[in-house]
DNA sequence: GTCTATAATAAGATAGAC
DNA sequence: GTCTATCTTATTATAGAC
């Protein structure tokens, strides 16, 4: 008996769609991170994620199970983008004052060109950080920016510029509310405040109050 | 083929409920409050709303309207119970400094005390502020806190304790962000940080650092 | 791996009796 | 004003062909 051998020509021309299972991993989890991050994850729908996607509904739950995993895979995403510039900062080469105010004018701009993060974290906390902490991924993340401080705090001290005994974390803690609240409130605070968060010189103004307010504190 | 026919009996076997339309009203608006606050909007159910009221579905439709009307009442709510304990500060009596630490220490313990608002607002800037833009209720309450913090900064100012020039609003800002932050952020913080921001000794610091930290901005 | 079609159910809103 | 029952549509998820 003799078996039909497909020519190469008869696979160029049957083949319709090219199959690329990581574009199309890909493809739906950027629309994923657009619809959660604008609809929140219980207003996102799966039918709205398909429809970003130059695929099918049926991919998304090929891919990623369900609705609820697929959210755990945008969360972890836009977590770990963080991350990696966090690294970036080069401080120990800068004296205590300088370095403080490279970390909130990192930390400041930062949020403010990551909006999509800023949100993402909002919605999280209002699902009571259930998805973060389910994810190993996202707990065992270096908090670099930690380590960081708390070395730029005892260079302070030592050279008398800080007082002494201060909490790395409570300086995080100063230094990342007044930048996250910045986005994550800009809708209600503008509101009802009249004022636009994104305008260029409030952003500036307000990038210069909380390193002056930062370094009111830490110092003697 | 018989149809069953209901009997008078059956019909006014029917328990009678006392009819008390301001109350039933009351008690939906509580229900919704609950379920608002832990669902946020797109995840809060009028199904739920329902089973937590002694009346039903019907009636919440029949009073609000819609959800999303019903979500509304529920958002004036939170907003005007706040709005009415910043009038009791008494700061005129009070010097620059001590006038500034009371401010604070109030924003801080009332956004400790009042999670539910905090939820809420952050519930609505998932929303862009969508819901506060049209009302004008909220709109137009008052900034008390605004404008006693001005009077603070102009007399602080004129007795060189504080630097002239600050921008109230800036102020606020630094205070509200830090104190709701440590709220509507404690699941996704505490987690990464293993701290838990509800421990009482953890408040006190942190009630120290955000007062020292304004200060530190304010002063010459 | 990808598609179309569809199951199963959840959820917002309403009807109509009393 | 209040109740029970129900309509209509949306939504998550899956089946099964190719």
């Amino acid at each position: 008996m003799t078996y039909h051998t497909i020519t190469p020509l008869e696979v160029t021309a049957r083949k319709p769609r090219k199959n690329d299972p990581d574009k199309t991993r890909e493809d739906i989890l950027q629309a994923a991170i657009t619809e959660f991050v604008q609809q929140g994850l219980s207003g996102a729908r799966v039918d709205a994620i398909a429809e970003r996607t130059r695929t099918s509904k049926r991919m998304i739950y090929y891919y990623f199970g369900s609705k609820e995993q697929l959210y755990l895979k945008v969360l972890e995403k836009l977590y770990g983008d963080i991350r990696q510039t966090e690294a970036q900062l080069n401080l120990a080469a800068l004296d205590p004052i300088q370095a403080i105010c490279r970390v909130v004018e990192f930390t400041f701009d930062h949020h403010e060109q990551n909006q999509d993060f800023v949100r993402i974290v909002s919605i999280e906390n209002i699902h009571y950080g259930a998805h973060v902490k389910n994810s190993t991924m996202i707990r065992s993340l270096s908090n670099n920016i930690l380590l960081a401080l708390e070395d730029i705090l005892l260079r302070g001290a030592e050279q008398k510029l800080f007082k002494p005994g201060v909490n790395p974390l409570d300086i995080h803690l100063l230094i990342s509310s007044f930048c996250f609240y910045r986005t994550s409130n800009q809708y209600t605070f503008g509101q009802i405040f009249d004022l636009n968060l994104q305008d260029e010189a409030v952003k500036l103004r307000h990038r210069q109050v909380i390193t002056e307010a930062t370094l009111g504190y830490l110092k003697l």
